[in-house]
DNA sequence: ATGTAC
């Protein structure tokens, strides 16, 4: 299978017998993955009931568990999903008559700014709530989130499988949103009511915690579509259903057992969208992986650095300017200027190289490529906004 | 990735 499989058959026969579980990775000898990655593979796989663990070649180090990896067990443990619990990337249509980067991104609404039921009660954007809002949590409702959450417009570039593009709908030229984000704060409190009991532990009542999850997952994908919804309108246009929203930290229940995805995509029988970077292409694919991937394909283009080798590295590296201009032409909208060196294209693997592993291993073929034009991560207040004068003294004498 | 504390 892979040239990086570290299976039980190539272990020594003493190795056999402690029961732990099978590890896979599914990415070329040539592809850079962390041997703190693959390490902590190897701890999630001496867990307690765990039957496999397939690596998807995003693979990098996560706090405790690996991200880029699906894990099947017979025990549920919530921190292999970690506290975004539903996070996942979201692709709608949108038509626009003119994108020009510069123009568009001035429209990007504030999406630090959450929903409010009284203040924002005329805002269109609630047509999207067709349902009762999960768990009543109105908390950061409609807000991106940090770290590697963004909302992109993009356009769509290579059509690489064309029949299945025209069934999509999708067009050389055309344009997208793409949302990727998840739960806020609603996982994170999912996640620290376990911990808290449980530390690393598995859940002692699955179903309690599924209900829980459950929530999660729904809210994060109810996030996504308001977020689109808001966009959309800001830049003139009309929402959209998604063509794709797949989540890739959740746990499903799949051939009896608990399937955890942690930075891995559902990879069997769905298209996905493999995230890029802010700066780079991302890839819709078509997933058909089978149960030695644990059914799933990869989500991203992976860290290739730590966020504090990416800010060490990056501030030596690039300006402020050519990371909010990038080599693709688009505009990042981050007011923020540590995200944008933590988030620079160069501290990501690169994608092609993830999307080559999974066609390579047979887990998916692309279908068309997308190019950025403008990605917003955070507002930019100005050059005197308070966000900015914040940056400036944390980076003084710095840099 | 998160909200919160430093």
């Amino acid at each position: 299978m892979s040239t990086q499989d570290s299976r039980q058959e190539s272990l020594p026969q003493s190795a056999r017998t402690t029961g732990s579980a099978t590890v896979t990775v599914f990415a070329s000898p040539t592809s850079w993955i962390e041997s703190d990655a693959l390490a902590q593979c190897h701890q999630v796989a001496a867990l307690d009931g765990m039957i496999h663990v397939a690596a998807m070649p995003d693979l990098h180090p996560g706090k405790g568990a690996p991200i880029g990896a699906a894990m099947a067990s017979s025990v549920l443990y919530p921190f292999l999903v970690g506290s975004d619990i539903g996070c996942g990337i979201a692709v709608f249509p949108i038509k626009l008559k003119h994108a020009v980067p510069e123009k568009l991104a001035a429209r990007f609404p504030d999406l630090d700014q959450a929903l409010d039921p009284v203040r924002d009660a005329d805002d269109p954007a609630w047509a999207v709530v067709d349902d009762e809002i999960p768990a009543g949590h109105l908390e950061g409702l409609g807000t991106v989130g940090r770290g590697n959450h963004f909302v992109e417009l993009a356009r769509i570039d290579s059509i690489l499988d064309p029949a299945h593009a025209t069934r999509l709908g999708l067009t050389a030229g055309g344009l997208v949103l793409i949302v990727h984000s998840g739960s806020r704060g609603l996982g994170e409190q999912i996640l620290r009511a376990h911990t808290e009991v449980h530390g690393a532990g598995s859940a002692p009542d699955p179903a309690a915690y599924l209900a829980l999850h459950d929530d999660a997952v729904r809210w994060g994908s109810l996030n996504r579509r308001l977020m689109a919804a808001r966009v959309a309108y800001a830049l003139g246009a009309e929402p959209t259903e998604p063509l794709v929203d797949q989540c890739h930290n959740l746990v499903e229940v799949r051939d009896g057992v608990y399937l955890h995805r942690k930075g891995a995509a559902p990879g069997d029988g769905r298209d996905v969208l493999i995230a890029g970077t802010r700066g780079t292409r991302s890839y819709l694919v078509a997933g058909h992986a089978g149960p030695d991937a644990n059914h799933s394909v990869a989500h991203g283009a992976g860290r290739k650095m730590s966020r504090a080798d990416a800010l060490r590295r990056g501030r030596a590296k690039h300006t402020v300017e050519e990371l909010r201009r990038t080599p693709v032409g688009s505009l990042v909208v981050c007011g923020d200027r540590q995200l944008l060196f933590e988030e620079a294209p160069t501290a990501y693997k690169r994608i092609e190289q993830v999307i080559a592993d999974l066609v390579d291993h047979d887990l998916a073929t692309p279908i068309v490529s997308t190019v950025p034009l403008v990605t917003y991560k955070t507002p930019t207040l100005g050059p005197n906004s308070p966000r900015d004068r914040r940056d400036q003294r944390r980076n003084r004498g710095r840099s």
